[in-house]
DNA sequence: AAGCCTTTGAAGAGG
DNA sequence: CCTCTTCAAAGGCTT
């Protein structure tokens, strides 16, 4: 695969590597698809959203808008621009400017909404900081939030129904929330999977200022473990395990406002609970310390498995903990964790001394590292919660961002496997392959032919060989159109 | 409980 | 070199 060339300059290097077509179907229909999605899309929505709706959402990133021809001013260097004032407004450059300017997962928040009285941070933004720091008291779970939610959705379009995703690519996550609540879908959904203190951001050194963390979060405590955290080395990848202070020091451009994956790309195993809200609740101190020391060959792989920090590489993932990480855990008090702990430990000890090595997780490749930063989005946009489908919708969005878009994404997977070549230098993908892997079963193949009909790729092989225009040429299942057809594909 | 589904990309295996 | 396969994430679904 065509490398990016990690040198500075630009993503040209990613230009023969952004969009890859494996045979002429899917060449033709990505073609279409990436011709036709938007439109789709678009009509999808003109006929769910009425004109007032689709104007106060038409403040976005949409697919359709990100790519035009002639860019005189994007919207997006719109919304940019007010996002940097109302940053400098609200916190004095605490916000800095994006890094990527073209950052596609731009989520305004009503910055100039009308509940933003005396300069006080708007509801939106409350929600906005209730998701990402869910430590700061931003009137957490209160009557007023929930008022100012209330609040803030008034005008919520109640019409809007649909089983299926409505892409709003641009559409802010409250105003998104405010469709669900408008349509009867549980309340907000708010990314649960998302590490609130661990936000998607660039590997990029210029975004680590040092300086004082946010009074919650000085003492650079694990928000996990609640125990401190070594300095973060500067070249860690930020989707390894940070700390809450390397966060508050983070002042992503966007940090607050891009949905992400609150887990690192590599979740960290700490004990091995691994919950979307891994608060001191799911780990205390005491617990941290008891597992460093009942599982020192669980939880501290070989030297090569620690980073220089300190910090065990996310990457690394022994399954018996993994196993443990049962959300059920949540809610047991510490003596039952201990003890099923150390019964499971004692279960597996054995077993564990047969394999001393850890299980090393793949590097995430762009795709991969794309998927985790707007799987929340999605989820969010959509009633949808099957992931077969969302990452559907999220291949679309792929192949719909920009090359400048991708090619972030590109060298953030460049930087990865770096990193994990660096941490790892014995490493192979083999490794992790069934065959090497002692006791975990072989995945079933996968024998999917080409010609293949009536199984869920159909839709895709219909609308490759018909395209959108002969849709009468269509098979049944294949007339569910996108976005419907994503729901087709998803068994009720 | 284990595996499937679904996506893209990286990397290994084999011809 | 080319093609095929596996695995990485995710979580609901199926067996």
């Amino acid at each position: 695969m065509p490398q990016l060339n990690g040198g500075g300059g630009d993503d040209l290097g990613a230009n023969d590597e952004m969009i890859s077509f494996k045979d002429e179907g899917e060449q033709e229909e990505k073609i279409s698809e990436n011709l036709s999605a938007e439109r789709d899309l678009a009509d999808v929505k003109s006929s769910l959203v009425n004109e007032s709706e689709t104007n106060q959402n038409s403040s976005s990133d949409s697919e359709a808008e990100r790519r035009p021809p002639p860019r005189s001013e994007t919207f997006r260097d719109k919304t940019r621009e007010s996002l940097e004032e109302a940053a400098k407004r609200q916190d004095g450059g605490l916000f800095k400017s994006p890094p990527y300017p073209g950052y596609p997962f731009i989520m305004i928040p009503d910055l100039t909404s009308p509940y933003l009285p005396n300069g006080s941070l708007s509801p939106t933004a409350r929600t906005y900081l209730q998701m990402k720091w869910p430590l700061l008291d931003v009137n957490h779970g209160s009557l007023q939030s929930r008022q100012a939610l209330k609040d803030a959705r008034s005008p919520s379009p109640a019409h809007i129904v649909g089983p299926f995703c409505l892409e709003f690519p641009g559409q802010s996550d409250l105003s998104l929330h405010q469709f669900q609540l408008s349509n009867k879908v549980p309340v907000v959904q708010h990314p649960h999977h998302v590490h609130p203190l661990t936000p998607l951001i660039t590997y990029s050194n210029e975004h680590f200022t040092p300086g004082n963390p946010p009074p919650h979060l000085q003492g650079d405590v694990d928000p996990k473990t609640g125990i401190p955290r070594p300095p973060q080395h500067p070249d860690i990848s930020p989707y390894y395990p940070l700390s809450p202070g390397s966060v508050g020091q983070l002042p992503h451009p966007l940090g607050w406002l891009v949905p992400q994956q609150g887990q690192p790309v590599y979740p960290i195993t700490t004990g091995g609970f691994r919950h979307p809200y891994p608060t001191a609740l799911t780990v205390n101190a005491s617990m941290q310390s008891f597992l460093s020391s009942r599982f020192p060959h669980h939880m501290v792989p070989p030297h090569h498995s620690l980073h220089q920090t300190g910090i065990p590489h996310p990457a690394i993932v022994t399954p018996n903990v993994k196993q443990e990480s049962s959300h059920s855990d949540i809610g047991l008090n510490s003596s039952t964790i201990l003890y099923t702990l150390h019964r499971k430990h004692q279960d597996s000890k054995k077993e564990d001394e047969k394999k001393k090595q850890p299980h090393i997780k793949k590097p995430l490749n762009a795709f991969m590292l794309y998927m985790k930063e707007m799987r929340a989005k999605v989820v969010a946009e959509c009633t949808l919660k099957e992931s077969a489908a969302i990452n559907q919708i999220l291949g679309r969005r792929w192949h719909a961002l920009t090359r400048e878009e991708q090619a972030k994404y590109y060298e953030l997977a460049r930087k990865e496997r770096q990193l994990h070549m660096q941490l790892y230098p014995g490493w192979s993908a083999r490794d992790n392959y069934a065959g090497n892997q002692q006791g975990k079963k072989k995945k079933r193949k996968r024998d999917k032919q080409p010609g293949e009909g009536n199984d869920l790729s159909a839709p895709k092989k219909c609308r490759a060989r018909f395209g959108l225009d002969q849709q009468n040429n269509w098979c049944g299942p294949c007339r569910c159109k996108y976005p419907k057809e994503v729901s087709c594909l998803v068994r009720a």
